[in-house]
RNA sequence: GGGCCGGUAGAUCAGCGGUAGAUCGCCUGCUUUGCAAGCAGGAGGCCUCGGGUUCAAAUCCCGACCGGUCCA
């Protein structure tokens, strides 16, 4: 087993010798570090160096972010290829909400060598967000929750070497030094293995006064239990693909020339500018938090309570709505919605605390003049800012909040009301259900003059409470050997008939060299039908995908090596196809129709019927589905054609973005897309129609939304909608029968009957109270050994009897009631001892345990019995 | 996706096995008539829906549906 080598062998490189780089051991933590300085002992990592920085920046002259932005795509550009931005949601990729570094526009299909990069090598600025350190925002001074990661990377295949370590590191030496004008001195490159998303590799960390500025990671190890290679406990192999993965934090940076006392006032001075000038608290002087931030003391300082303390207390809150709404225009450019769920929580998360930082220094200014701020500062990368939908989200999300407080402070005065104080119980409830922050909690008590202890560990007691709950992962424990089935369903969609020879057989599953049958996938369920085979018919059970392979289970047993045919349920496909082209048909017109925000957020089609899950901040009206149908009929009365082509990843995701992946991501080199002309453009590998005529008509069904931000529409095509169509048209004429309503007034009518039903039970409830009230008037006085008895004796109906029962219980009396009606003996003492010793007094045994009321049932001798025993 | 909380009058909620309540709002009348005024009276409820337990369920149990919230 070996350790990544970190002898001198492994950034032995001849640049480092040229610039007379030297390796030395931190005296501090003892990792190993290269530097030109003779006089430096230290890493440079905190808390091994401080900042030095802070009013004593590097480079030769202050910089924005848009000045380093631009001066490193200048640097690179002669050499590398400048790649846009990516969106900061990966729309590729299904493993993570958002874009936490520059490497993920890359990972997987790049990475894992299906897919060319589309520079080599590249060079761009892509802006992420880190949600992991939302808490530190405003507190340390140093972190935010978005920022562009600056990159120059390199894919180095065998037999394509582009660079490798000592050009990199060569390349971020003279851009630190000539293109931002750092004392080459200043800088040191410590030796770090890095790890994640499935790979390592030997990196440099690259630090200038006490900031890191950037990470040189030389990624050539892949996750591999059997691998050689142990990185922070996982085991690694090599990788045929060697990646250069740098990282220059361009917000850091632009700090370390300006050296101003936090990482806001570098980045964004004027909004912080702006968000005091709108508050109505006094705020301590950003100077103050200089020697927080060197310190790195955050809660401490805070806990405690003189003047200038609230002042910082204040500062911070001006630094969280300024970072927080920066986040949020990348989410809010991407269309993302506020949701309970995913990404759509993260974004919702960011709002809130900017609420509620906002109602802390009484900010009265807008939020979207503050993005607009940031939008502006931003345009080197942002263009197309949606305003109209950033407005609505945040207007609507800001109207929640406001209810969301006010229904918790009245619950929090209840409370008080109840219970005179808010136990530890009580406050993470508050918090858990209905999202109440605990400090909120405590302001509220604090003004009904009741004080409250927020324990330390409040979020770990919250976290407490979500107990994990395992994932039961399916695991398939089936090999099938490598055997590649052709498609015969790309080739033409309309096959339904073809020749195959069976090349592997198990049981009664079969892969066969080619095939029509269409395998489970992207939401479209497996064809069925069967094959013939020694004559007989041999029924296909499931169809599925397995590598190259397509697996086809069976109801018998068919030899390796046999010739067979095969025949689909043509009927089955048809209307499979007809749901999956309306399903591209409808997305296309709900984008065209609702807006920009709408993705498909899953599908699944059918045989009767469809349904597609799309992001949407609304409930779909009646109006807007009836003008969905209508859209959908248009088109398919215009007869559009439908086409499927295969694509080069790279080139299909330029020329039609990132919506291609709305289905699903595949992991291939090439993406098969399928267009509505005009319509609709996405990936797909499924069956299509050949033109939007086939589909005949599309009605939906249902729309309704299943999570926040989430959209439910099931729907119906072709042959399915006339089934649809036709029987609700039936159970329409079963209700003009059977109510004999036989005008166009059905609706109206059933109401009138359902308001004339109430009017009937209020009137006959009205009757049985009557009754019940008579029969206890009229009921005849009696005394035996346990007391003073009402008796009633006569024919009662159950309702009277029930409501009777009810009125002789709130009334505390003693009845016995004699029902010739169903020969029941009922008694309802004023307490059980006394009902119980009547029963005791005629000799009949309670079959129940003590209790005011018992009923007995007897037969009709015994009836007749007892009536004369009482009487 | 998972956890938790909730669904009762137009709104906010109480009731938590025995004849459905409060406050605000609404309507009528009176008193006042200058700013969220007082008094009296009144209307307004498939107690979300479906099963179960029970003589009896808004209430207890199970299940749907809807809403809220927290976490990943």
């Amino acid at each position: 087993m070996f350790q990544i080598p970190s002898e001198e062998g492994d950034f032995n490189l001849q640049f480092f010798k040229d610039e007379s780089f030297e390796r030395r051991k931190c005296t501090k933590c003892g990792s190993y570090y290269w530097s030109q300085d003779q006089q430096r002992k230290t890493c440079g990592d905190p808390p091994c160096d401080v900042y030095s920085f802070i009013g004593n920046p590097a480079g030769k002259k202050p910089m924005n972010v848009n000045m380093v932005r631009e001066s490193f795509l200048g640097f690179f550009s002669d050499t590398h290829k400048i790649i846009k931005p990516y969106p900061i949601v990966p729309r590729w990729r299904e493993d993570v909400l958002l874009v936490n570094a520059s490497i993920y526009d890359f990972q997987p299909h790049v990475t894992s060598g299906l897919v060319k990069p589309p520079g080599n090598p590249l060079v761009m600025s892509q802006p992420c967000i880190r949600m992991d350190d939302v808490d530190s925002v405003g507190f340390t001074g140093r972190h935010l929750t978005s920022f562009e990661m600056l990159c120059h990377d390199s894919f180095n295949y065998p037999g394509n070497h582009v660079y490798w370590k000592n050009e990199t590191v060569a390349y971020s030496y003279n851009f630190f030094t000539k293109a931002i004008g750092i004392d080459g001195k200043l800088i040191s490159y410590k030796e770090k293995p890095w790890s994640g998303g499935g790979n390592a590799g030997a990196a440099l960390e690259v630090f200038v006064k006490g900031l890191e500025l950037a990470t040189l990671v030389f990624m050539d190890l892949k996750t591999d239990p059997e691998g050689e290679y142990e990185v922070d406990g996982e085991k690694y192999s090599r990788m045929p693909l060697e990646v250069v993965d740098t990282g220059y934090g361009l917000e850091r940076i632009s700090w370390v020339t300006i050296g101003s006392s936090t990482v806001y006032d570098a980045v964004f001075p004027d909004v912080i500018q702006f968000v005091k000038e709108k508050s109505g608290v006094k705020f301590a002087n950003s100077d103050d938090m200089a020697k927080v931030t060197i310190s790195g003391i955050s809660e401490s300082y805070l806990s405690q309570t003189s003047d200038s303390d609230e002042q910082i207390r204040y500062l911070r809150n001006a630094y969280i709505i300024s970072d927080h709404s920066r986040s949020l225009v990348h989410l809010l450019k991407d269309y993302v919605i506020p949701s309970n769920v995913k990404v759509g929580y993260l974004e919702r998360m960011l709002l809130r605390r900017i609420f509620r930082a906002s109602d802390i220094i009484n900010f009265t200014g807008n939020i979207m003049d503050i993005m607009k701020m940031h939008i502006q500062a931003l345009s080197g990368i942002i263009e197309d800012f949606p305003y109209k939908f950033a407005e609505e989200i945040i207007t609507g999300e800001r109207e929640k909040f406001q209810k969301n407080i006010i229904e918790g402070k009245a619950e929090v005065l209840r409370l008080l009301k109840k219970k005179k104080r808010i136990e530890n119980e009580d406050l993470q409830l508050l918090y858990d259900s209905s999202g109440m922050p605990p400090d909120l909690v405590r302001e509220i008590a604090k003004s009904e003059n009741v004080t409250i202890e927020i324990p330390n560990d409040f979020h770990s007691l919250i976290a407490a409470r979500h107990k994990i709950v395992q994932k039961t992962g399916e695991n398939s424990n089936e090999i099938y050997p490598e055997i590649k089935t052709r498609p015969l369903y790309y080739d033409d969609t309309h096959i339904y008939d073809f020749n195959a020879l069976v090349l592997f057989s198990n049981k009664n599953k079969i892969i066969p060299n080619q095939t029509a049958f269409y395998p489970t996938g992207g939401g479209q369920p497996n064809d069925l039908g069967y094959f013939v085979y020694k004559g007989k018919n041999v029924q296909v059970t499931n169809v599925e995908k397995k590598g190259d392979s397509i697996v086809h289970t069976l109801d018998a047993s068919i030899d390796k090596g046999s010739r067979i045919i095969g025949h689909i349920d043509v009927e089955r496909r048809r209307r499979l196809m007809v749901h999956h082209s309306s399903t591209h048909l409808i997305l296309g017109v709900m984008r065209s129709y609702l807006g920009e925000q709408v993705w498909q957020a899953g599908a699944q089609k059918g045989v009767e019927s469809s349904r597609i899950d799309i992001s949407y901040n609304r409930k779909l009206t009646e109006e807007d589905i009836c003008e969905i149908e209508r859209r959908c009929l248009k088109a398919i009365t215009e007869n559009r054609k439908i086409k499927a082509s295969f694509m080069d990843w790279n080139k299909a995701t330029e020329k039609y973005g990132f919506r291609l992946f709305e289905g699903g991501v595949p992991l291939s080199s090439k993406l098969r897309v399928v267009e509505i002309e005009g319509i609709d453009i996405e990936g797909c590998g499924g069956t299509h129609l050949s033109n939007t005529g086939e589909i005949g008509i599309i009605k939906i069904i249902s729309a309704e939304s299943i999570q926040e931000g989430i959209q439910r529409i099931i729907f119906c095509a072709g042959k399915s909608a006339l089934d649809y169509i036709q029987s609700n048209y039936s159970q329409l004429n079963q209700i003009r029968k059977a109510t004999r309503i036989t005008t166009d007034e059905v609706s109206e009518g059933v109401q009138k009957m359902v308001l004339e039903n109430v009017e009937l039970k209020k009137k006959l409830e009205l009757q049985i109270k009557d009754q019940a009230e008579y029969l206890y008037e009229s009921s005849v006085e009696a005394t035996n050994a346990s007391g003073k008895w009402n008796i009633i004796q006569g024919k009662v109906e159950q309702e009277v009897y029930q409501f009777l029962v009810k009125y002789i219980m709130s009334r505390n009396t003693n009845f016995v009631i004699l029902n010739e009606n169903d020969l029941t003996f009922s008694v309802i003492g004023s307490d059980p001892k006394i009902s119980k010793a009547l029963l005791d007094s005629i000799s009949l045994e309670s079959p129940m345990k003590p209790s005011r009321f018992i009923k007995i049932q007897l037969n009709k001798d015994q009836f007749s019995g007892y009536l004369k025993i009482l009487k």
